[in-house]
DNA sequence: TAAATAAAAGACAATTTAGTCTTTTATTTT
DNA sequence: AAAATAAAAGACTAAATTGTCTTTTATTTA
């Protein structure tokens, strides 16, 4: 579904978005540790999220990753764009190039149901709710 | 979502399943040539068919691969498991090993939804249902 | 029984994806 | 201004997946 890359680039972002404030900053290290990941992958990944604008960085002491309130309010899709683009919404399920209602795959219907389904969590599911269900203790970013 | 080697499969079984009768035989290089893939590719993949028995084949002159009519009643989830494994259809969105109801990631309940709905899909669309629809012209599987 | 046919099996190669490491650049603090 | 800190950048390695090829085995037909 999501690349292995995309599911903690997520889990970076909440994890950042819950423990500090808007502007307050994260260093990788921290970031990592906070949800069981290597400092390596994290600090690639994070680059690519400042990069597309789902987050922001400042170098050097006191520097660090930080979310900004409007980031916040962004939908875990921006996420999943940045790191996997939106393909998975569109592609066919049995990988035709030209799969639509009027030249179907044999399970182009159905299949397009529960795409379509998931599009919409990841369009309406923004930072800040998925922080609260963690602040909450609702959910939860390691095992 | 499902591997190009699990997409590829799907589309061989239904090939051969809407082509030919119970028990008649087609060969790799038409299969092939009939779902718009490799030879090599098919081969080998009809092979992990065979023993896993999705479908059945004979060796030799006027051999073949064939399905029986009992297989022609199975659900695409035997292709897909065959192929793939059943493990999207219980993994995390965001990769946790155990993420379930009582230690939910944050987007555990509403993926869960859409996931199980695609099991849905693939455990109540027979191989038969998609024939009909190919043969009929409702459905294509090359583009 | 020999030749031809077609799948089975497995080795191998290529590509893609993921992960790691090193060097560079920017900023801050002393 | 120098030293320290932290991200940026990119090269590199490793692993997984996908795709290709060759050899073997079974079967049939002449």
């Amino acid at each position: 579904m999501l690349s292995v890359t995309c599911k903690i680039a997520i889990k970076a972002v909440i994890y950042l978005a819950s423990r500090y404030g808007s502007g307050e900053k994260a260093g990788i290290k921290e970031i990592a540790a906070g949800i069981n990941a290597s400092e390596h992958t994290v600090g690639k990944l994070l680059q690519t999220l400042v990069k597309k604008g789902v987050i922001n960085s400042i170098k050097g002491p006191s520097g660090g990753f930080y979310v900004t309130s409007e980031q916040r309010r962004q939908p875990l899709m921006n996420i999943l764009d940045a790191v996997d683009g939106k393909d998975i919404f569109t592609q066919c399920a049995l990988g035709l190039n030209k799969c639509s209602a009027t030249h179907p795959c044999p399970v182009h219907h159905d299949f397009k149901i529960a795409r379509d389904q998931l599009k919409v969590i990841f369009t309406t599911k923004r930072v800040a709710d998925l922080c609260n269900q963690v602040n909450n203790g609702l959910a939860y970013l390691v095992d």
